[in-house]
DNA sequence: TTGAAAGCGCTAACAG
DNA sequence: CTGTTAGCGCTTTCAA
């Protein structure tokens, strides 16, 4: 920081030693004699000297940060991750820096670049709805940017990678409306971009197919925006509508609420008449009316483990070969009888 | 950052000149003939040039950051004061660096050393419920470091402020209950160190008064923590439900979907028969049941005034002796008839 | 075990 | 208008 500060300069001036020596009796580095690393420390302590991270990671090469780029922090699903993300981080002396995407390609590009030029030494990143192309991603990757993905990763990155079970927690949810009844059962889903939105279709066709209810493409759903838009999202119910379902299931936690919402707005009158189930970790679904069934992620789990596998990898002495993709298993939280 | 890329150096060999003509040509400084600088420039641009803004930190003695702090952001109204600082930040050349203090003291303590160590130029900060003492924001602020408070902000500290008319936000909802017919209105609020405890509380008196309603000490409850764990807000509804109230006005959004929360699970039957208001920036209320008359604060132009003064003060070139204390209008959102 | 010296990438006097 | 030089605070050879 720019205010005046004591520096390793001032306690080898001040101790009549030299800066080499004060930064290695700091660092507890090499041999120094354990006389003058205490009175280094106990100096040091005294001036309340706080060692300048800039400094150090111009010569290092390294920042001790992490970055983060998630859609939104005002999403309850990555919010949890990110304090995940910070339990392990700041616990293991590394500080973190949080970019939106706000679902945008162009915003996510920007972010990662400009994170990647304030020498972040790794990234944790959950792509945006509409990234198709991540060249830009693959060569930060190449230069040896170490990069961990969650939630919507990548085919064809070789890296770690943490997801949810989505198929299984797909799976889970359509079944749950099957098994209250309901036969006609529309999917709201996000881009298709998304490898969530693949797998979670996948999980939700393979619940059809297990009771013998015939899968209709027309009653799936894409929004390219995630739900960033009401627009996009009234759009999408009013489409649904006329094929008079009585079942929705939803992929995503912003689209699970949205969709309720233009549920409400468009058609007062049927939106209790539809039993919805989606993916969601808001903690204020018992506050909703319509309830709703929501399949929940572990979240922070998610950013926890995601950022052990980074920080291993940030550290790991040799290039790493051997990759992992974590799956942790969803949750399924049924509708409060009403 | 760590991996290769080109410097100023690499340009200025490159190119046959010095560092420092390819420096000024780069930053357009001084005069420089339009030849060099267009040479430099192209080049530039054709290696894909990025700057080190680490390099640039250390020399300049500042980092073209900012850092945030605000209790939580998986709290609707600070993620839109978020996006209202980042609006602005980026637009000026700032980068945003958040931190949450969950509402505790030392937390938030800790997190503005770290930042003030990573050489931020200045401070967006709304203070945690738990916070009394603030001698180590003034001790940055007397060395140098520009301070905005916004929302939850200190008295006997001379710097700008943003905050919403929170005397005017608690008058209107209390007003709301009154006119609909309450008559006991219970008032659940945040810590009492809080700036907005305190104005919220002012306005809830006021408008008992100008109706001829006695105050009741005992129908205000505190929630030191506010509102972070579920128990504290549950001993709170089990304290006040015995006055049998008829309607709660509630100061601050974590409290406000926490209360219902805790009437809800405590006792339903009688959740749908008190009226609430309450401050919250949810983008969800709609969905709420029951639901509420709303108390919304302008979150997003608070971020970007906040912003705005803040880089004011960091970009002044002489020491700033006036201050301001903005006060944005909030917005009654009355609940939707049923 | 300690010190001298170089250098991370950049900016900014100062000279020319 | 451009180059030389020094230095931001720190780590790290290399030599003593």
């Amino acid at each position: 920081m720019r205010f005046e500060t004591s520096t390793i300069k001032d306690i080898a001036k001040a101790l009549g030693l030299s800066t080499s020596t004060v930064s290695r009796a700091l660092r507890d580095r090499y041999e120094i004699s354990e006389e003058t690393k205490k009175l280094v420390l106990a100096y040091a302590e005294k001036v309340n000297y706080r060692a300048n991270p800039i400094a150090r990671s111009l010569k290092e090469r390294r920042s001790y940060s992490i970055g983060i780029i998630v859609s939104e922090i005002a999403n309850n699903f990555f919010s949890q991750v990110i304090n995940g993300i910070e339990s392990i981080a700041y616990d293991r002396d590394y500080h973190v820096i949080i970019s939106q995407s706000h679902e945008s390609y162009k915003q996510e590009k920007l972010n990662v670049e400009h994170l990647a030029s304030r020498s972040i030494d790794g990234l944790l990143i959950a792509l945006s709805s509409e990234t198709q192309d991540i060249d830009y991603l693959r060569s930060l990757y190449a230069k040896g940017l170490p990069i961990v993905f969650f939630d919507r990763v990548p085919k064809d990155f070789e890296t770690h990678k943490v997801i949810a079970n989505n198929f299984k927690g797909s799976f889970d949810a359509t079944e749950h409306l099957i098994l209250s009844g309901k036969r006609t059962i529309a999917h709201l889903t996000n881009s298709e971009n998304l490898s969530i939105t693949k797998e979670r279709l996948e999980g939700y066709k393979a619940a059809l197919v297990k009771y013998h209810i015939e899968f209709k493409p027309e009653l799936v759903k894409y929004c390219q925006h995630g739900g960033m838009h009401s627009a996009e999202l009234e759009q999408a119910v009013k489409e649904l509508l006329p094929l008079n379902p009585d079942g929705i299931f939803i992929s995503s936690d912003r689209l699970t609420t949205g969709c309720i919402m233009a549920l409400k707005k468009t058609n007062p009158e049927v939106a209790h008449k539809i039993a919805i189930a989606g993916f969601t970790n808001s903690n204020l679904v018992e506050l909703f009316n319509p309830s709703l069934t929501s399949v929940k992620q572990p979240a922070f789990e998610m950013g926890q483990v995601a950022t052990e596998l980074l920080i291993s990898m940030i550290e790991a002495k040799r290039p790493i070969t051997e990759f992992e993709t974590k799956v942790l298993d969803t949750e399924l939280v049924k509708m409060a009888k009403r």
